[in-house]
DNA sequence: GATGAATGAGTATTCATTCAT
DNA sequence: GATGAATGAATACTCATTCAT
């Protein structure tokens, strides 16, 4: 979606090795996206046109790559985000919002992979939550403040539902792309506070602290 | 969970045949469930207690001890199921039933990388299917039967629902291992049509044919 | 051809042994034959209805039990040795010999694999030689007393001559199994020497050690 | 014979690269030439002194590498023909020229396995053939031409002859590596007209196309 | 004696990562 | 800086042989 994908790391690069760097995480997007994160590197370095070597200059290790792509999604999922913040229609914002993050993340295999499966050691997890966290909650709450959506209902909660409703998209693409549309429904059915009685909601969300450590800590990739 | 995971098809084993076969299952489901299924079998092997060639010698390759756990887990889901429709309430079976389903799924790694990324070839999932879908739909059935639950949902989504739901729990397990609880609510609250209005659900319920197209034909495990 | 192939160790064994001994070596020879040495003895065992352990407790080693199968060939060849030798015609007689070789060991992957590749430490191969190499002296000597066949053929080197049309069988089997009767042709055709001029064969022939001796040492298996 | 073994098709590689290539393709003609097809790529590896990984980045599996150890054959074997084809007497030229044939083959355990056991399925054979076939055809019509060679020997027989002699000069090698003279003296008895009656050469030879078959579809290597 | 269960070294192959050119 | 060559540990699977039942 963006020509660059993150802003790179503290001095800039050289032209041509920015054009590398930009090079390389276009083809891993594209291969990772595609086929999973159990490419190998030198399937990424064939398609950016590039040497191992040169991915090895520009990424410490496989993980790196994967975690800057990471920052990649959450900066474009915080477009989104904003993007939502700007509708006239509060409620109608969180479907969109919900029916974007699904589309991306349905399509992206090697990002549901890691979301799923994956470690998270890198400090760019703090990143997404102070990119991502705000928006998400304005979101929320501009739903709230409608009336129509349900209270007990808390920013770190969408996430977890961006991700349920993802898993079922993706676990039906090849033959019904479109079926989460039904658990959408449901979701947002369950959401909204117009119904004539709404159960409250068991245990407490995640704080945004928590929900930080949910992401550094999953089990490990291998 | 239960002592012996399957009693295998053909003759029975000697004593410490079966016994190395239990260890053997026993190490899998462990390894597997807490790593998933890219654990090698000398890992298995080791954790058994026994030789990489025992291994071999019951199980053809690594998707037969696969797909022979799968089939346990199957058989424990449909005992569960078994249980929901001999409780009084149908509509408390149903939430017990989803309960049961994403505590044991959310807990087992391996089981969920199979279901979300793995290729199934194998007759065994007409098993699944077979031996699991009559109950499902039962539950349904039996829970609509009550007028409290909304009509358009069909026996199909269950599945959909449980896999979303073990995705949000496994995905926070280490820091709030009860978060899917939240969900739980939402959708069940979304599912419940004793609410005023209730939205309609788009798109068709996958066919069980369609399911079990979907269940077969994941992109490659490799 | 043979109901037993071969006469068995010293003492004879109990009547199922000997069974057992027998299935076992027919599976062999079977199995042998038609795909090769490379066939596991669980294959073997299967064939011939028995479990492995009961082929090692009759052969020491896969050696043994294809040393054992090595002496059962030599006495089928000696067995048509035999009847060459009854033939009244001793040119016709050597010819049809070769003929009956050919076939034999064209037929034979295992065989020829044995010959072409294989150690030979066994004390059987002095069998052999003791068996066989009286017969194919007499078989030459006869045709030489004819005058029309070469005098400084050596019996020794039927053997060579043997293998060598043999591996021309094999070689074109699938497509042109009689291939190797223009090769036996030609070959005859050198070896009459009613023929104008005939070259004298250059170096000596084996002598009966030097064959054994050849025999027993060839390049590892493996 | 050659230093380089072969010149590869695409962009030369680096000095150090090819260094290494000729290395592994050194250790390997080595290694198979003595002890057969069967010897490991780590063993083939340990011999160039190199790691295994540097054999699988030359060579895409082990048929690629034995292939162009093969095509190294043919090629020497063409160049050969070609001095063959120099040389002012026909009838001598034939004569040499299976002389050196034979002495590469039988000293080539691998190759001969491969010749015997393998099967080829891939584009070379095609190369073999037509490198090859013009050369020993024409090397067979000008020793005819001399009216001392049968003419009803045909080109397709020459290599079925070689490896008849090769097999021979194989079985004995240890003890008498020189006994396959006093075969190639008979059948080159056999082949010259010139002696008072000839037999007709029995059945057809292979044209050229059933000789590329059996060169292709030879039972499986495994 | 017979069975087949168990063993583990061995094989081809892959891939993240390092390093010489 | 860029390249791609080199490395070797890791993985799935096989099979000759030994040994408990």
């Amino acid at each position: 979606m963006d020509t660059k994908i993150d802003a790179g790391p503290e001095r800039p690069l050289r032209r041509d090795a920015e054009r590398n760097r930009q090079r390389i995480l276009a083809a891993a997007a594209e291969v990772f996206t595609e086929r999973g994160l159990d490419v190998s590197l030198d399937e990424v370095a064939r398609q950016a046109g590039v040497g191992v070597g040169t991915v090895y200059r520009r990424f410490a290790d496989k993980d790196e790559l994967i975690d800057t792509l990471f920052i990649g999604y959450v900066n474009n999922m915080a477009a989104i985000a904003e993007r939502a913040l700007e509708m006239p229609d509060p409620e109608e914002a969180l479907y969109w919002f919900f029916e974007q993050w699904i589309e991306a993340l349905a399509a992206n295999r090697g990002l549901r992979q890691l979301l799923m499966f994956a470690t998270y050691a890198g400090d760019r997890v703090s990143y997404a939550r102070t990119r991502f966290a705000p928006l998400v909650n304005e979101i929320v709450t501009r739903a709230q403040a409608t009336g129509r959506v349900r209270q007990d209902l808390y920013g770190t909660d969408i996430p977890f539902i961006g991700l349920m409703l993802s898993s079922a998209a993706e676990y039906a693409q090849q033959m019904r792309p479109d079926i989460w549309r039904r658990y959408l429904t449901l979701l947002i059915d369950g959401i909204y506070s117009s119904r004539s009685k709404t159960t409250p909601l068991p245990v407490s969300p995640l704080s945004p602290l928590e929900m930080e450590t949910v992401m550094r800590g999953r089990a490990p990739r291998r």
